[in-house]
DNA sequence: CTTTTCATGGTACAGCCGTATCAAATTGAT
DNA sequence: ATCAATTTGATACGGCTGTACCATGAAAAG
C-alpha cells in the first residue's frame, strides 16, 4: 500500500488553519482556498480530507470547543491547587473571558457557529446546547460542594448561581469582544458577584 | 419634475424588507436580490436607493437599533404607570429578552452585526457601543432612582448592578435564541436576580 | 519489476454575487 | 405640448465560490 497519513492529524492541521484564519477576518470571510493557503496546502487537499465546506466547519467547531474545554479544564485543575472552592470557580469564569487571543479566536467564533446555527439546520443538528449545559453542570457541582462547606451565603442555590454566572460570563464577554470595555472591567463585575455568592467573611458567630 | 416620492420612506420599506428576510434566513444569507424580492421591488430599486450594499447593511443596522430602542421604552414607558421601580426595571430587562419574533429577530441580527463588526472596519465605525451604553445609563438612573426610594439591598452599586443585569441579560438572550432554554426559564433567573437586588421589606408583588 | 492503492496537484465548470450599463417610463414645470 | 429631471426596469459583466474532473506522484505489495 502507498504511503500512509494520518488523515486525523491531517485534518485537525487544516482544520486549525481554518480557525486561525477565521479568527483573523471573520468566519463569513473564510473560503475554502483561504484554508488551503493557511495550512499550506492545496486546494484539492482540503476537499480530500473534507469533501465539502459544511464538513469542514463542522469539524472545525468540534475542534475549538474541544480545545477550548481543555484549556478550561487545565486551568481549573490548575486553580485546584488553591485549596479555596472560591479560586476553582473563579478559574473556570475567568478563562471564558476574551482575555487573550485564543480566547478571543473562541468567542468569535462560537458565537458566529451559535449565529449561524439559528439558521442553519446543519448546524442547528450539532451539540451546541451540549457543551453550556457541560459547563453548567460543572459548575452547579463545584458551587454544591461549596455549600456543602459552608462557604455559600444562606439560601443560594447553586443551579440558580451557576446559570446565572455563565449567562453573566457570555454576556461580559460579548462585551470585550466588541470593545465596549476591557478585560478587567469585566473580570472585575464577574468578581463582585463571586464575592456576593461566596459570603464567607461577614459572618460574625463563631462558636 | 417627475414624480416625487419619499426616498427615507422607500429605503426603511427596503430595509424593513432586509431585517425580515434576514430574520428568517440569516443575515450571512441575504443578499441584494433577496431583499428586492422581499421588498417586491426591482433589484435596480435597491441599488438605487441604496448605492451598495454595505450602505443597505449599515442603514439596516440603524434602523434595527432604531426600531427596538423605540420598543424597549414604549415598555418601559407602560411599566412605569405601575409605581414600583423594580416594575419599570423588569421591564426593561425582559423586553431585551427574545421572547416573541421581533424581539428574536433583534437579538439575532444585533448579534450577527456585532459578530461582524469585530473583523469589519466599517461596522465597527457604528456606534455598536453607544446603544448599549445608552442601555447602561438608563438602567443606571433607575436603579439610583430605587435607591434613593430606599428599595435597594444595602450597599448594592447601581451601575454595577445596572452592567450585571444587562450582560445577564444578553447571556441569557443567547441560550434562549439557540434554544437552549426557553424564554420562561431566562425570565425566570432574571426575576430572581431582582428579588436580591431590590431587598427591601417584602412588598406585596403582585403576579 | 509491475501493480495497486493512497495522496496530491492543477484546472475547469456552473452558479451566484454585487455592481454597472443601457433604456424606458412617469410626471411636474415651462 | 415639450422638456428634462427623476424614478423604475431589464440585462450584462467580472469576480469569486464551492465542487468535480482528470491526471500524476509515491510507496508498499505481488
Amino acid at each position: 500500500m502507498p504511503k500512509r497519513v494520518d488523515h486525523t492529524q491531517r485534518r485537525i492541521e487544516i482544520a486549525e488553519a481554518l480557525i486561525r484564519v477565521a479568527g483573523r477576518r471573520g468566519l463569513h470571510a473564510v473560503g475554502m482556498r483561504d484554508v488551503a493557503a493557511e495550512a499550506d496546502v492545496s486546494l484539492r487537499l482540503v476537499q480530500y480530507y473534507f469533501e465539502t465546506k459544511e464538513k469542514l466547519l463542522l469539524f472545525g467547531l468540534q475542534l475549538l470547543a474541544e480545545r477550548f474545554g481543555e484549556r478550561v479544564a487545565a486551568r481549573v485543575t490548575a486553580a485546584e491547587a488553591d485549596p479555596s472552592p472560591r479560586a476553582t470557580v473563579e478559574a473556570l469564569l475567568m478563562a471564558a473571558l476574551p482575555t487573550d487571543e485564543e480566547s478571543r479566536t473562541f468567542h468569535l467564533l462560537y458565537t458566529s457557529y451559535a449565529v449561524l446555527a439559528v439558521t442553519d439546520q446543519a448546524l442547528a443538528a450539532q451539540p451546541f446546547v451540549r457543551d453550556p449545559d457541560a459547563a453548567e453542570d460543572a459548575l452547579t457541582k463545584l458551587l454544591r460542594q461549596a455549600q456543602g462547606a459552608g462557604l455559600l451565603s444562606p439560601g443560594a442555590n447553586p443551579r440558580l448561581e451557576a446559570v446565572t454566572l455563565l449567562a453573566m460570563s457570555a454576556g461580559l464577554g460579548t462585551s470585550v469582544l466588541v470593545g465596549q470595555r476591557g478585560p478587567e472591567a469585566a473580570a472585575e463585575v464577574l468578581h463582585h458577584q463571586l464575592d456576593r455568592i461566596f459570603q464567607e467573611s461577614d459572618h460574625s458567630s463563631r462558636m
